[in-house]
Order: C-alpha cells, then structure tokens, then sequence
DNA sequence: ATATCGCTGGAACGTCGTTCCAGAAGCAAG
DNA sequence: CTTGCTTCTGGAACGACGTTCCAGCGATAT
C-alpha cells in the first residue's frame, strides 16, 4: 500500500503536476526526466516508479488539462450554441497549453478525446444531420479543431526563448506584403487581416463555417 | 566549385532523397544521422557539409514532398472543383508520407505552404466570398487539411512495427461498440461507420461541407 | 612541386530516455 | 525488539541520438 502520500511523498498526480508545469513554460523539449527529478527533488528511477515513461507521462499531462475542458457544461442552448462552447473551451486549452496540440492525434481511443467527440456529435445530431453524415461532420469539427491546435503548439514552438505572437505575426504580415502581386494576389491582399487577426475569431468563424455547412446539408 | 556531382557525390538532394525513403518506410524516428551515414555510405560530417541539421533535413524533406502537389494545375474547372482537387492533393501526399503532418503546421512562411494557400485563397475568392472574409474561409480550409494530416500522422506512428490500417481500425471501433450506450450514444451508433469507413471520402466529405459553408455565408 | 579549396569520414562530446540496483522506510509476524 | 517482506527512492550506468570537430582526401590553381 502507498505509504505516504502525503508531504513530500511522490505520486503519479504530482509528477503530471509538474510535468505540466514544465510544459507551460519551456515547451516540448523542456520536459526532461532530469529536469523533472531535480524540480521534484528526487532521482529518474522514483519517476518511473509511477510512471511507465514519457510517453504516458505526455499522455497524463494532456489528459489532466482536458479533464478541465470536459467540466464544462452547456446546458440548454441551441445545438449551434453548444457546439461554439465545446469548441472553444478546446482552444481555451490549447491557447493555455500549446503543447497538447502535438498529443491530440494520437489519442482518439483515450477517454478524454472520446468524450468530446461524442459531446459534440450529440450536438451534430441535434442539429438535424442525417443518421449517416454524423460521422463525417463530427470528425470534420474535430479535425479543423486539430488542425488548430496544432498550428498553435507550432507557433508556440517557434516562440520559445525568442519574440512574441505580435512580433511573429507581424514578420509573416511583412512576408506576405512584400509578394509579387502578380504570383501571389491572395496572400497580398490577406496581409494586412493576417497582421492584426484575432487567433480566438478566427477559430470561431471557422467553426461557424462548418456549422453553416451542416445546416444546409440538413 | 563541386567538384563531383556525379555518381557518388554527396549532394543535398540525395541526402533528401533518402530522408524521404527512410521516413516512408521508418517513421519519424527511422530518420538518424548514423542511419542516413550508413544508407548513404559516408559519413556524419559529410551529411552536415550539406544540410545544417536535422530540423533543416526535415523541412527539405517535406518541401520537396509538397512540390509534387504543386506541380498538378486544375485549369478551368468550378472553384469548388479546383478546390477539391488541392485539398486532395494534399491527402494523397500525406497519405503517402504520414510524417509531413507532424511537419506542416511550423512551415507557414515556407515557399510550399504559401504556394498552396495562396492556390485554395484564390478559389475562396472566385467562389464569392466578401473580401473580408476570404482569409478566414481559406484558413479554415487549411486548418481541416493540417488536422487530417496530423491525424494521419499520428496513425502512422501507432502503425509502426505492428498492426496495419484496417486492424487498429477494427480495434477502434470494437472499443466504441463496447460503450455503455447512456453515456455514449453517439459513440455508440457511429462505430459501424468508423469501422469501415474510408478516409479519403471522409476527407472529401469535410472539404464539401466547409465549402457548402463558404456557400451559404456568401 | 606546392599551396589551396571543397568535401569527406569518423571520432568525440554532451544530453536524452531508460534500466538497474543498493538500500531506506514502513509494516506484519515472531 | 528483531526479522523478513514489500513499497518506494535516489543516483549510477547504458545505449542512442544530434551535433561538433578535425585530420586528411582528391582536384585544381600557381
């Protein structure tokens, strides 16, 4: 039996803890066994005791931080409404987290993405869809969600150490505005909505989108 | 100068080109400075006279995979056409090679991602769309494609070594089969059509419904 | 012949994930 | 209190990786 759980005692939740912790503010690679030990104060091997190696420690971490995501509860809106909720408490997540935009994929058979697919495909089925394109339309939401949180760990990655969003963003604006207009009309006109955008906007005219999608594919 | 290209010189292309087969066939943790130095009979140091490093390798490697995607031209077709037929495009390549989904979503000032964004932002705005919302109807677009391609990805990694497609496939929907219907109704009934389906129609599916959204919010 | 330059191959370094193990800490039985 | 057993700890050690370093090769220019 765990013989002390408390004080300074180890356990599988303070690990997650702080491998979280360590996510948040030096990205991917700056969860380290050895950081983590040293941060805990203790040796690789206590780790491994609770834990069967980083991948399921990235797995714990990303699970923890959806657990958040699922408390949430959109009670008595319309479908459409309850969609938007869903969808932005992931990018909530995801704009706090970064980093779990690189675990998503993998883990479809895992409670938490299971639990948000199927609270959004009852959305999806509320909204009217044929019983056959449920499916189809539940993945898309949860796609165009991935695509997003990836783009975002991205960005995040490239952000490390070096300069903000702003100063990103804007790098990328100057890139597109300096196109040749005639091989690249688009991005040139896009630039300037590119510079000063509103990541959570746009996600959310996205979804939106798609859900106008499904409302005249009822 | 150079002084060989020829026969066995070392060239950068041929460094990509075997990057590319290694992570075809290997995954993404088959790509190693000692693997590539043995396949290509050299050494360390020589692979890095040509290329800086490992993520400059994997950028090369996923451009030159993109390239072949820009090469095809979708002349005079409807833009909802044209689109599709960039968006399946882009699956067919990352269907070939799972791993550019891992790599997309960082490269967004890269030549290859603006070529292609710029090529679906063109038939956004052939197909009506205001202005102001052109940019944000393409990234939705590019958003879904890179949430594909992620989840490609990611099930190319659970592939290595062991089960092939249509087994972890069965073994995913056997788990939403077994669900306890109260708490997962939706899960429930889907998991006919996530056992059999196939995911270049679904794709298409998502692509369509995205665009039937751009249709309606013109 | 000699010096120079582009390029090569492999040794070496530091860091990572992971394994291994001696032993501390608690508990049960005598 | 002692003895044995189980649970858990800390740190040493291992193999593989990305990367750096450098002695030296062949071809060319002087």
């Amino acid at each position: 039996m765990a013989t002390r759980t408390g004080q300074d005692g180890l356990s599988r939740d303070r690990i997650v803890e702080a491998a979280i912790a360590m996510l948040d503010d030096g990205g991917e690679n700056a969860l380290t066994f050895r950081a983590l030990s040293t941060r805990l104060k203790t040796g690789a091997g206590a780790i491994y005791w609770h834990v069967a190696n980083k991948e399921e420690l990235l797995a714990a971490a990303t699970q923890a931080v959806l657990a958040d995501v699922l408390r949430g509860d959109e009670g008595d809106t319309t479908p459409r409404d309850a969609v938007r909720a869903i969808a932005l408490g992931m990018f909530d997540a995801i704009d706090h987290h970064p980093w779990i935009g690189g675990q998503l994929g993998g883990l479809a058979s895992r409670s938490a993405s299971m639990r948000i697919i199927e609270r959004i495909g009852q959305q999806v089925q509320a909204l009217g869809m044929p019983q056959e394109h449920q499916f189809f339309a539940t993945s898309t939401l949860f796609s165009f969600i991935l695509g997003v949180a990836g783009q975002n760990a991205a960005n995040a990655r490239a952000r490390v150490g070096g300069r903000g969003r702003a100063e990103l963003l804007g790098a990328e604006a100057a890139i597109w505005a300096s196109l040749d207009p005639a091989e690249f009309p688009f991005l040139r006109s896009a630039a300037g909505q590119m510079g000063d955008h509103d990541d959570r906007e746009q996600f959310l005219v996205g979804i939106d989108l798609i859900l106008s999608g499904i409302g005249s594919a009822r």
